[in-house]
DNA sequence: TCGGACGTCCCCCGCGCGGGGGACCCGATT
DNA sequence: AATCGGGTCCCCCGCGCGGGGGACGTCCGA
């Protein structure tokens, strides 16, 4: 089973340099070569290969945004590589977003360049061990709880759960129920915490709760 | 400058199948063999290697407790490559967020074990391209905006905007103000939006917002 | 031993809110 | 011309809520 690849670059040396690689492997093909991001669509919109390798930099349409064309289309299951000379944040949380199965740079052996194809028409995807790096400090951090308000230190244990359940849109007789004590006695624990809080009411609260990350276990 | 390895795995076939592999190259030494997680976090702590390469699956602590115990430290310097024989999401996740350089799957041959040792030693990061593809996917809904319910499309722009504004934790009147309308008008709205989206009150209103996504934007 | 923090329960009072009606105007559709 | 959806405004009524008080028990640290 051979693999067809689409090359894109505004460098003609790259363009044929990627191809002498892929040309030493019998089971990949280059089935085309563009200069620029509307012609890979088009071209892969034509030959359906298995993998396109565009750079990220070309005239017309960039990298990413052919990316995003590519992969928007249903009819296609073409895998997209990108390469990029240098490693930009932005760019790569675009490439990631619109779906692409690679992240490469230029400075790339060409082993892994081939291998990189490989993985990629299997499905699965690779980036770039510099660019991972900091994808995992961002992915960790957007994961991370938004650090917890100091003035909720304030707060005693039990009026912490209260207002979890005031930010689940309780009532105060659902509360009470659930907590299993008088309903005079949530009242009581809602207003210390709005008043510790420097809330209005408990609106305030359910918003104040949402955005501070109290709530976000779904 | 050659570089320390630590290995840690309960199967001492493994173990030694790991340093074998590192003695092929002459500027890896592998310092150190360890059975279990809590063994790992002592010798990292004494030996503090360049690396340290660590099952999950491991006795007394598994290697993503081991994981978080050697990054926790500011002292070690250690880049640690976690290793499992079948990938599992949660354990991807809590690597990352421990802040682990490398998630390999056993399967990975070793020419690329001893590769992925020197990306971690020189401060770059590398997953599993198996694992890649389901992280980007990840990664890309952790940024994408939530989908919008289809109930949303009941409402006219004028109530969404009223629902927008309740979510902020305004009352009738400062909504009725922002609007230049009269505040019966906006209780109108209100109750409109509540009828549509099948909420009690407006403290339903602001939870459901918040969840769903409509004030994300801050 | 005496406070103080905490959790529990109680009363009264005022008000914002939400449901039930109805009404008018306008623009687009029929 | 008639209709309808959307936006605007108005009334009344009941209730949940939040603030103002106060009270009582427990536990813990000074």
């Amino acid at each position: 089973m051979t693999l067809t690849v689409l090359v894109a670059d505004d460098h003609a040396m790259l363009r044929s340099g990627m191809r002498a690689i892929f040309e030493t492997q019998a089971d990949l093909r280059c089935v085309a070569e563009v200069a620029d991001g509307r012609a890979a669509v088009a071209e892969v919109a034509r030959l359906r290969p298995d993998v396109a390798v565009l750079d990220i930099r070309m005239p017309k349409l960039d990298g990413l945004g052919a990316t995003e064309m590519i992969l928007a289309d249903p009819a296609n299951r073409t895998k997209v590589l990108l390469l990029t000379t240098y490693d930009s944040d932005e760019y790569v949380y675009r490439a990631l977003n619109a779906g692409a199965s690679g992240f490469l740079l230029k400075s790339l052996p060409p082993e892994e360049l081939i291998s990189a194809v490989r993985v990629a028409a299997r499905g699965d995807a690779l980036i770039d061990p510099s660019v991972t790096q900091r994808l995992i400090a961002r992915f960790a951090v957007s994961l991370a709880p938004p650090p917890m308000p100091p003035e909720l230190e304030l707060l005693t244990a039990r009026e912490r759960e209260v207002l979890q359940l005031v930010a689940a849109a309780y009532s105060n007789a659902e509360i009470a129920a659930q907590l299993h004590v008088g309903d005079e006695t949530v009242k009581t624990h809602v207003s210390r915490v709005l008043a510790k809080l420097g809330l209005r009411d408990r609106v305030h609260a359910v918003a104040y709760a949402h955005v501070n990350g109290l709530v976000q276990p779904r």
